[in-house]
Formats: C-alpha cells, structure tokens, sequence
DNA sequence: TAAACACATCAAAAATAATTGATGTGAGGG
DNA sequence: CCCTCACATCAATTATTTTTGATGTGTTTA
C-alpha cells in the first residue's frame, strides 16, 4: 500500500548515524539545550544544528524554543509511528 | 547501558535506502530468489549483492542457499529485535 | 543601540555509501 | 572435464552524507 519509501527511508536515516543515537540517548533522559548537546558530545555547533534537523524531520525528536535557547526532545508519538512504521515493514503479508 | 552504536546504527542502515524498503516489501510477500529480485527491480546484479548483504548482516533478513540459488526471507527474529531496538533507543528513561 | 549569545544556514572539503563492470567461486548440466 | 549459471567480491567511479568554517538571524544583556 505504501509507496512513499523516501519518507520511509528518512525515518530511519535518524537512526543511523552514531552521533543521532548518541544525542538520542542523551536526550532519553530529558529535554537537552542544544548547548548542552554540543558540549557534551564534543561536535561543531553547526553539526550538531545539522544533526538536530534530521532528528526533528523524522519525528522522533521535537524542539521547543525559548528564547535564545532550543530544547529537544523525544517525540512520544514521534518513535510510536518509527516502531510502528519498522514493524509494517517488515511484517510478512499474503500477496 | 548500551554502548555500540556502529552495531545499532547498522540495525537501522539496513532500512534507510529506498532500493532496500524495496527489497523488504518484496520479500514481504514471501522468500524470493535473489534473480528474481535483480530482474522485478531492475537494479545491477552485483548492486544487489550489495544491498542483501547490508540487508542480512543487519538480521532483518536470512538467506538459505538452494543449489546455486541463494532465497531471501524475512527473519522473525530479527524484525522483532530491530523493533525493540528502536523502542529502546527512544523510550524515555530516568537518571 | 551596540555587543554578545545561541543557533541556523551556506559553501567547500572530507568521508562514506552506492553503482558499475570485471573477475572469482562453487554448483550443476552436458 | 568443460561450460554455463547464480551469485560474491573487487576496484574504480559516481553520488550522497557529514564536517568545517564563515556568515546570517533573532534574542538578550550591557
């Protein structure tokens, strides 16, 4: 039924980068600054901008500004629809 | 606790290609031969070499050698494993 | 309002992944 | 055996992704 593999793929393209699950696991536990972020995993700040951006467009992240300052974190809907998403997949179907 | 991100990031590689998503929805169906997959997707012989390698070596998918055929099929397992994955790398925890 | 700050964006360079064509390997078939 | 078929692997090319440094934008502070 699907035929958007693109939007697929940029699911889990979040996913496949050892500094994505690195920010990701900082981020599991609780909203981040993105200086925080930058700091803590020894990254530019530009990629850890680029990197944030792919995080925010899969869905599995979402930001909250205030002021100066960007927070992120886990999207609860966001990683629901990513598991869900792997599991139509790769769910075997008749047909 | 987790620690090896190149091996998680290779769970989540394996799904972030549109010709892999592909492969998937293909083998969905059933186990499929490798020749029958370069011909319905029109991709390079050695092309698909490739991405069944990336594909097996991720678990989410196992092959079984027939006499000189090689089939492909979803791994059970390995769909399951990948999708606990995920929810362990987004799945909000404290400290 | 000038300066510093937090972050986004851009362009160029560096690194990594995918495609291609050639060659290798092992399984049959003649 | 020799030949063909199905697939793996390799090296070279091409494409895509990531990093880096510079610059831009909006926000706060002095």
């Amino acid at each position: 039924m699907e035929r958007d593999y693109r939007a697929q793929a940029k699911v889990f393209k979040a996913l496949c980068d050892e500094k994505r699950l690195r920010i990701l696991e900082m981020i599991r536990t609780g909203e981040k600054c993105a200086c925080v972020l930058t700091d803590a995993l020894d990254i530019g700040q530009s990629a850890l901008s680029y990197h944030m951006k792919i995080l925010v467009e899969s869905g599995i992240v979402e930001s909250r500004q205030d002021g100066k300052w960007t927070h992120y974190r886990i999207s609860d809907s966001g990683r629901q629809d990513a598991a869900a998403l792997l599991m139509q997949l790769t769910t075997p179907h008749a047909g």
